[in-house]
DNA sequence: CTGTTAGCGCTTTCAG
DNA sequence: CTGAAAGCGCTAACAG
């Protein structure tokens, strides 16, 4: 096996005689003779011409590429929005380049400037930073980035996200309804994650508007982790006093409690109720089917997709907007109805 | 803001008045005088100089880039993957580019492309495909590719697996160990996938040797899917001579077919057996804890990285190396023993 | 509509 | 060790 160059224009220009400006405005979509469009395609073929995207990149300054970074690929929750994001992007011709954060703080901030050496003309960030420095680079060079699901504690991004506080407020609202009073929450909370942050004041609010004093035991906050989730429930669930219904603020920590319930022994709504967040088909895996609260995950994609484009297209400075949409409530049979 | 053009090497050399080459040569860790160097780092820390991957990769033709193509980014299984052979990576200083082939062969081929076009020095391949003709433009170009998981029918490339048919052999046989005789089956088949038909070979040399014939009605083998695995589950409780044991053989119809499981309202393993692949804490999500087939898949992502990146190193043809591991079986609850 | 001429930002001979 | 000059493959004026 040879290793053959790539044709470049020039063979094209060699082979039809034409020369490199008509070759490159009819690459670019302009117009051409019909005769000579001919010649072109022709030569195109018989070379297997493609267009250098690199070269093209260095001088247009454009790569028709957005970069995607998420806090971690492990997370099933990232890997249904990149599938949503990639599908949206290919529509608009768009390719996409996806890099995992793992979590780490420093992961991410290099992960932007791998971007911007990829020269990307824009991003979708699923951020673990909750503060926007690691951004500096994208926006010291105008490029426009669009937040996911999270947005940052001194935000003045894009952002398309849900309504976190109201949502966590419903949902706890629907636990109180079945008569539970000692309602438990576990959640990513202020230093580790704004969006976490926002759904467990959602759970204050509700508590406190049902006129209800939540004990210190009844609040985990922590890390977002499948670990902290069952460490959490663990502990919930030996505590004296236990309470009757857990809320359970992401997917990662409502993987977790469900493991630790699992272990426990106990039974699910029959010992304690729980109410989870996105879905992602683990309310059909475990028995019972579990209440979630499910996000709109296609259309904030599909949105984050369409604002990043908009901006990419127009050059003008715009301010930021933040799209919040609305969370739905799945039913499902872990929320025991309480009598009382 | 002002849209801030970056620096160039030009805005270097006329800080410090040195020419071209030899910046170039400090930043390629070439030997330039200690006086020199220290200007140099000084007007680099002053501009905020960045080297430009971009003009860099148009003149070396290297980009210390790799792609990493996976069939489904929605899977968990890529995703694991995905986090192992981006941690490898970076330890080497490598960029990754992952591309989402969405189980479609068209988008496969054209990340193929797409990543060809972005210049990496190589790429790792979880393949939809099952023949190899998506990667000629790898081929051509004399871009190396390791096949991960996953080999192809006509298969000319390195590869890293595990020893599927004797891997299902074993999971089979200790079925068979506990007096199972009635062992159904769900596989992704030939047609869909040739790691899949491998698979169904273990399953069939185990029952043969154990003298049993399998009907054909718990031969199951369609699309790597939850959906197929659940279908198939649901069909495989409802028979008259209903098995006491099924053998899923990956993480999608794993998942399926516990779904369906629940739904039916029977038990494992009072009622049905089972025995999963690639585990992926979901043992540890349902009850019972699965019997599962576990891969090593850290030890495959970094063995794929490290052959790809000695391939890249050395420009010499090399003859394709196949590197079959071997998997393990977590033990569980999921498997009754029965009399007789 | 077509061709000529400059570059994009960098590396790489090859002299000095 | 350093510098001048040539080009990687393409696009973008500007004339014709």
């Amino acid at each position: 096996m040879t290793q053959i160059m790539p044709a470049t224009i020039r063979d094209i220009k060699a082979k039809t005689g034409l020369s490199l400006a008509t070759i490159s405005k009819y690459l670019n979509g302009g117009n051409v003779l019909p005769e000579n469009k001919v010649r072109i395609e022709a030569a195109i073929k018989e070379l297997h011409y493609e267009v250098n995207e690199i070269a093209r990149g260095l001088v247009t300054n454009k790569t028709r590429t957005v970069g995607v970074v998420v806090y971690s690929v492990e997370s099933l929750f990232n890997g249904t929005l990149l599938h949503y994001i990639g599908n949206a992007l290919r529509k608009e011709k768009y390719g996409i380049l996806i890099c995992d954060s793992c979590n780490d703080e420093g992961i991410e901030a290099e992960n932007i400037r791998f971007l911007m050496n990829k020269k990307v003309d824009g991003m979708i960030v699923v951020p673990v930073s909750r503060q926007s420095g690691f951004l500096q680079p994208a926006k010291d060079a105008g490029v426009p980035v669009v937040l996911l699901d999270r947005s940052l504690r001194d935000a003045e991004f894009d952002c398309v996200k849900i309504n976190n506080r109201t949502t966590a407020f419903r949902a706890v609202s629907l636990l109180l309804e079945n008569n539970h009073k000692k309602i438990a929450v576990i959640c990513a909370d202020d230093r580790n994650e704004w969006t976490g942050y926002e759904r467990y004041l959602g759970y204050l609010d509700a508590m406190e508007q049902a006129g209800l004093t939540v004990p210190e035991a009844y609040r985990r906050t922590g890390a977002h982790s499948i670990e902290f989730g069952q460490k959490s429930m663990r502990e919930l669930l030996r505590l004296e006093e236990r309470p009757t219904a857990v809320f359970m603020t992401n997917y990662e920590i409502t993987l977790g409690a469900v493991m630790a319930l699992n272990e426990s022994g106990m039974r699910c709504p029959e010992d304690i109720s729980m109410l989870g967040f996105d879905d992602l088909i683990l309310s059909h895996l475990v028995k019972p089917q579990m209440c979630m609260v499910v996000q709109p995950m296609k259309e904030m994609s599909e949105k984050a997709v369409e604002i990043l484009l908009d901006h990419i297209g127009s050059k003008k400075e715009e301010m930021p907007v933040e799209i919040v949409m609305s969370a739905r409530i799945a039913q499902g049979d872990s929320v025991a109805r309480l009598t009382s």
